[in-house]
DNA sequence: CCCTTGAGTTCGGATTCCGAACCCTAGCTG
DNA sequence: CAGCTAGGGTTCGGAATCCGAACTCAAGGG
């Protein structure tokens, strides 16, 4: 996280924020999240230069999003997977896409779709109350800086 | 967007992924929600350099995602402000949000807290089903792949 | 008139990114 | 066993971005 500077105002939005915001992470969980493991595979698939794969695949280890893991194949690989903090990104990569449905659709439709592996039904993401279950809006929700607040 | 050959399987995740995952625009949406709308104090807010914030605010409201507003204070102002589209986005800092307290949260706990502002409870994000309304993590998601399926 | 403020623009130097070539190790091939 | 190939990187020079600081420009204010 090169840019950690970004977000020294320490706050559970911006430290996330500045390691996701860094150019290709998010392409590239995305990829892992669709099963992508391995280096070449990563590179092909998204068309990445191999030394800023390296570097990216690096610091996602680092925060502990990944786990770099050696395996036999026919010999010995490296598999890159996601670890319980990388997986619970899961929310953040299906809210993206759900944007994307709404907003950046391409004419020809998404290029996958998502499923309920035991039902069937459709996947969702929403931002609820946990008291009352009511589903919000970004104007349902009351914000209240808690340190010195900011700006 | 300048990276957005990054992105030309076109694909809804990729395209959104793209585009917030540019170096200060998630930071930037975030200061958004929380209320800054001035060039200026956005400037200040972020400690980003005047000519980047320039341009970044410029996409954003090429894409739609921010609108540019002139107002009067007690002369012209200007203001960028979140359009529907852009509110839209919520579910996805949210989703970082909470992600971030889990798991990269400092000593001294989230900077701000976010409440139902009728009922004054939690604010929660969740994948579930559409179908049967369960809460879903990455491992119940079977992604089934419509076009050309991406290696 | 001169000063200040908001909102940018411009510019030189520092970073980061990119593509292409190179390296190293294991297994296979003959 | 010499040589070839594939996976997983590293190195390098040039191109694209980013940064901080200074400059611009218009509208009030004193």
């Amino acid at each position: 996280m090169a840019h950690v500077k970004v977000a020294d105002e320490l706050c559970t939005v911006s430290l996330p924020a500045a390691l996701l915001g860094e150019r290709w992470t998010l392409l590239l969980l995305r990829q892992a999240f669709l099963g992508t493991r391995r280096f070449e595979d990563f590179q092909t698939a998204m068309d990445i230069s191999r030394s800023v794969l390296t570097e990216r695949l690096g610091t996602l280890v680092e925060e502990g999003i990944l786990r770099r893991e050696a395996y036999k194949d026919v010999r010995t690989r490296y598999e890159y997977r996601l670890t319980e903090k990388g997986l619970d990104l899961y929310p953040v990569l299906v809210a993206l896409r759900k944007w994307g449905d709404r907003w950046m659709s391409p004419d020809e439709g998404p290029s996958f779709d998502l499923h309920h592996r035991t039902c069937g039904g459709d996947i969702g993401v929403h931002v609820s109350c946990e008291g009352c279950g009511d589903v919000l809006t970004a104007r349902d929700v009351r914000v209240t800086p808690l340190r010195d607040s900011p700006a």
